[in-house]
RNA sequence: GGCGACAUAGCCAAGUGGUAAGGCAGAGGUCUGCAAAACCUUUAUUCCCCAGUUCAAAUCUGGGUGUCGCCU
């Protein structure tokens, strides 16, 4: 029954080439594309989030592209299960889902058995707490979280503010614990996953990545932030927290010029890109693509499809 | 040509006699409700070169080289 049911991922780091990659591979198995990008998923945010253009969205269904408004409060447990909806009606258009994106926990919540229903967030909780960090120190919230979850406070290291208030969230308001990733590293039973990742050379991912932030620069990025702080925005949003938002809005704000706004947006565009690489390297079922091996596209192309038919080849004899 | 200042990691640097701070960049990693977030680890057997003084020199002395500034 499984086997009817396979998910493609298309995995990667930032302007690795994930959205033409999916799209080909889209085309070629019949599939639907569900994104797992966390900042192409809000509306209005076209540019700096580098989505697919009119034309790419055309070739092939999208699904979380352009979807959420950015001044919401989007998490993880809302993408998983929006994206488990859009897997499951992609089946029933039977059709093959395929999953293209670089924000690794999203990816986590639909390859793993992952579990967010049982912990939900209090408003004004979080702030209440980093109050207190500002005013006694992060210690001190580090040694509360102790007393209520010792095992949690061994884990998250005692600089981690975010991490230390929500796993005391977790405990105050359901009387359970922060799940830890290690437990649930189960693979989910809803779907097979077949998890194509695609790198290329340091190198070379990072001189696309410079190209790509003065592309972005080009096609307007400075008056796209300023549109979206024109609709109420802020640098508080979520949304503007993402690369090349935050930092034009800064820029708006006068603390430095462009240039200094695209050298920051390039450096954390890299930085971002070596985590995501960090993140991605763990899945130990993942079929590598180094597309700096390949002389032409239509050859890394090939290899990319080479690698999804091995694995579903192997369901078909093992299993 | 004369005078002066400076020379420490890929870059910016602190250190003025006691065994090379820090920041950035780079590299590696963590991750269960903000994840393009947040957080952690790591990077000079050696201070431009040569000689000397000293128990001990990046630090003091002499010479050389280079860079910058000012003067002619």
């Amino acid at each position: 029954m499984k086997g009817n049911r396979t998910v493609i991922f298309i995995a990667g780091p930032t302007a690795v080439g994930k959205t033409k990659y999916a799209i080909e591979v889209a085309k070629a198995f019949q599939g639907e594309i569900i994104s797992a990008d966390s900042m192409q998923i809000y509306k209005y945010m076209d540019i700096g989030s580098a989505k697919p253009t009119k034309k790419e969205l055309s070739q092939a269904r999208h699904y979380l592209v352009d979807e959420i408004d950015p001044a919401e409060e989007f998490s993880v447990a809302e993408y998983q299960s929006l994206a488990k909806k859009y897997i499951n009606q992609v089946f029933e258009h039977e059709k093959m889902p395929v999953v293209s994106g670089g924000t690794g926990l999203y990816l986590n919540s639909l390859i793993y058995d992952m579990d967010f229903s049982v912990m939900p967030r209090q408003p004004g909780f979080r702030e209440a707490l980093e109050r207190d960090a500002a005013l006694y120190g992060t210690a001190y919230i580090h040694d509360k979280l102790a007393a209520l979850d010792k095992a949690a406070a061994e884990r998250i290291h005692p600089n981690n503010l975010k991490k230390i208030i929500r796993a005391i969230e977790v405990c105050e308001s359901t009387g359970e614990r922060v799940r830890e990733f290690k437990e649930s590293f189960v693979p989910t039973k809803d779907y097979e996953c077949v998890l194509i990742g695609l790198s290329r050379e340091r190198e070379a991912l990072y001189r696309r990545i410079d190209q790509r932030v003065d592309l972005l620069i080009e096609a307007g990025l400075v008056k796209e932030v300023e549109a979206l702080l024109a609709r109420g925005l802020t640098e508080n949003n979520i949304s503007m927290k993402g690369i090349g938002y935050k930092e034009i809005i800064t820029f708006l704000h006068g603390e430095y010029d462009l240039a200094e706004a695209i050298r920051l947006i390039k450096r954390n565009t890299r930085h971002y890109a070596k985590r995501q690489m960090t993140w991605l390297r763990r899945f130990p079922q993942m079929a590598w693509v180094n597309l700096s091996e390949y002389e032409t596209e239509e050859d890394a192309l090939i290899a990319v499809f080479d690698g999804i038919r091995t694995r579903l080849r192997e369901w078909e004899n093992g299993c």
